[in-house]
DNA sequence: CCAAAAGTGTTTAAATTACACCCATGG
DNA sequence: CCATGGGTGTAATTTAAACACTTTTGG
């Protein structure tokens, strides 16, 4: 490698952002209507190319927020997908990020080339450009792989909350169901949430407990890990 | 995004390996000496900058190919890293990929501006270039998570190996000590791996039973998963 | 008093852990 | 016959799985 150096300094690099939020529906997933080409017109994952000053996990923020008005989000790096022919407009790279968000807590808009910014539901979201399909589909399983492993679930949930919320957001990330009260044994015994001695009101039956995470066991379980198995 | 395009289009993107291989020393990682600018004259991670017209995964297996001559063997995407100031040429992005083999089964030579190609033990690797001590060791956290999931281990053995060679192998990347009782029953209990009939020879003590790996069964394990845990 | 979701324990089976001695070979 | 690593089983504990009824509130 010499003169000839050129050649290799000629690829692009973006970000793709999964961001993931719960609600009562459900597990959804943050698109953008893109008001740009290629692929002007049609629902996308937030992701734009970027600007070769910045470092990589700070381009990843800034594109988010830049196409969302989301911030102060913790992003996760999941991987790069670099097929020849993915963008019409030369070799670009993605680096797909993911990230969790409790949807009570962001207003996402608009912003920049992005005409529309909402959340679909996990299971109907619609075709998507370049090999978006693709990142979402890897984003899933990593999602899967790591609320096994972490207790991130939080991440998604309101400040307080029931074990019932918690257990139907396992349920939907993870798409199996389990048994109520093998789930309250199991979670309760991980000891990472605590009862906060608040209830439910303005409900049309028993008022549930309200739960909150208990941050000291929460960054004790994040390094030394867990196994979510039921 | 328009005719200002162009300053996206001045990254360069890398390959850097990390190829892990086993041996009675040990676990192992493969480096190179570089004979080309940057850090001229020192061990290095073998990668390289990738041609433009390949696709990504393509690229892992070329590079490698290249500086090494190791070929047909099977490397995953790991990690991007993508520090601004990685690189002294100018913005290059470096995908890490890491791999699994045999060391009898693969004779390293150091090609194209590769000086030599040579295995360092696992603990005893010098200070690299870039940011490859940083990929290093996110590589050699990666393969733990990864033995514990999957049954790897015999990528990383002989066709045929004893129970100790491959409790030592999980010892090595686990970095810890088993019960031999419990090993073998929990190896045996998971029933990927065959007893060949055959025994060790020559050996000054007790000849070990030889045991291969079950096709079968491995590939069934690799969708579904398993754990590990002893 | 009805509907709707919250909450709660026990029994059984399976998996994990701890632990110590005899075996087969070469020199 | 000695040194070296190979090989084996059981009991105790922990963890996971299956399973059904009572409680509290609002309407």
């Amino acid at each position: 490698m010499d003169l000839n150096l050129q050649k290799y300094f000629q690829a692009a690099v973006s970000v793709d952002n999964v961001v993931f939020g719960f609600d009562e529906t459900g597990l959804n997933v943050l698109l953008i209507y893109r008001g740009a080409d290629p692929y002007r017109n049609c629902w996308a994952l937030p992701g734009d190319l970027i600007s070769l000053d910045t470092n990589l996990d700070t381009s990843a923020v800034t594109v988010l927020q830049n196409l969302t008005g989301l911030q102060h989000l913790y992003m996760d790096q999941i991987r790069t997908f670099g097929r020849v022919d993915r963008h019409p407009y030369g070799r670009v790279f993605t680096v797909a990020y993911f990230a969790l968000i409790k949807i009570e807590d962001y207003r996402v808009s608009a912003q920049s080339w992005a005409e529309e910014a909402a959340w679909f539901p996990i299971h109907d979201v619609p075709d998507l450009p370049f090999d978006h399909n693709e990142i979402l589909e890897f984003a899933k399983e990593q999602l899967k792989m790591k609320i096994r492993k972490q207790p991130i679930g939080f991440e998604l949930l309101p400040k307080h909350f029931t074990l019932s919320e918690l257990q139907r957001l396992y349920e939907a990330i993870l798409d199996e169901e389990f048994d109520v009260r093998n789930f309250r044994k199991k979670i309760l015994s991980m000891d990472f949430i605590a009862d906060t001695g608040l209830k439910q009101n303005a409900v049309t039956h028993r008022p549930a407990k309200l739960y909150k995470y208990n941050a000291r066991k929460y960054n004790k379980l994040i390094t030394s890990g867990f196994d979510f198995d039921l």
